[in-house]
DNA sequence: GCCAACGTTGGC
DNA sequence: GCCAACGTTGGC
């Protein structure tokens, strides 16, 4: 996910493999791409997601702030890392996990996603980023020099998406992972917003979707003092 | 650095 | 299409 350049939360993983959710979404062109889609290419599926599947406007993504080298690159990329760039923006390349994919295909542009630092000395939420393009074909598949290079992509079939996110804000206190824990456990004990939350109970996952209810209660979290116990 | 959890691969 | 082996994620 960088602006042209640089690496996201490394889900690289040998993909390959069936395409479990939809073929290629409508992988939603804008200026300068010149590839045209033919209008949907007569794909009945198109965006997925089965009837029944709940449809988030909110989400949380991963990235690794601190550096880690793959293949001698490294894939370092955090909240301030994403800020430094021009426009604040990024792409957000790489995921290789069908189901993070299949995630990042349902954003729509304007949803907000927490901006998580993992793999790190203190995992947690940083701050808050919006989506400002939608999915669309990830490049970095096809290039043998990317360390998410996939040999098993083809160009005329591409399996891997990404979006552009924009920094929006910090959030005003960083919220650590070991604090959204103890909501998690508390609120799965008693009941609570945080009971189901995807961080725990899908933890691998590195696209994730949220409900209102979830993304508003660890919001307000911010203007609470950190959780102690 | 360890290792549990879990997604993917591939034999059958 | 099952499932064991394997590989990765990511907290600790």
């Amino acid at each position: 996910m960088a602006p042209k350049k640089k690496a996201r939360v490394s889900e690289r993983a040998v993909n390959s493999g069936k395409d479990d959710g939809e073929t290629a979404s409508p992988v939603k062109q804008k200026v300068g791409d010149k590839r045209k889609v033919s209008a949907e290419s007569g794909k009945s599926k198109e965006s997925s997601e089965s009837p029944g599947s709940p449809h988030y406007c909110h989400w949380l993504m991963k990235s690794e702030p601190e550096s880690r080298f793959e293949n001698g690159i490294d894939v370092k990329f955090g909240i301030e890392d994403l800020k430094a760039l021009s426009n604040q923006t990024s792409c957000w390349d790489g995921v290789r996990n069908y189901q993070a994919r299949n995630f990042m295909r349902q954003m729509k542009e304007g949803q907000l996603a927490f901006f998580y630092h993992s793999n790190c000395k203190e995992p947690g939420i940083a701050g808050i980023t919006e989506i400002v393009k939608e999915a669309y074909v990830d490049h970095t598949q096809f290039d043998k020099k990317d360390v998410h290079y996939d040999a098993t992509s083809k160009a005329d079939n591409p399996k891997w998406s990404m979006v552009d996110v924009q920094y929006q804000r910090m959030m005003k206190r960083f919220l650590p992972l070991s604090e959204l824990k103890k909501y998690h456990l508390q609120h799965r004990a008693k009941g609570g917003p945080l009971k189901d939350m995807a961080l725990f109970t899908r933890a691998r996952l590195s696209v994730q979707p949220l409900t209102t209810e979830e993304f508003d209660f660890v919001l307000s979290l911010e203007d609470k003092e950190p959780l102690r116990t």
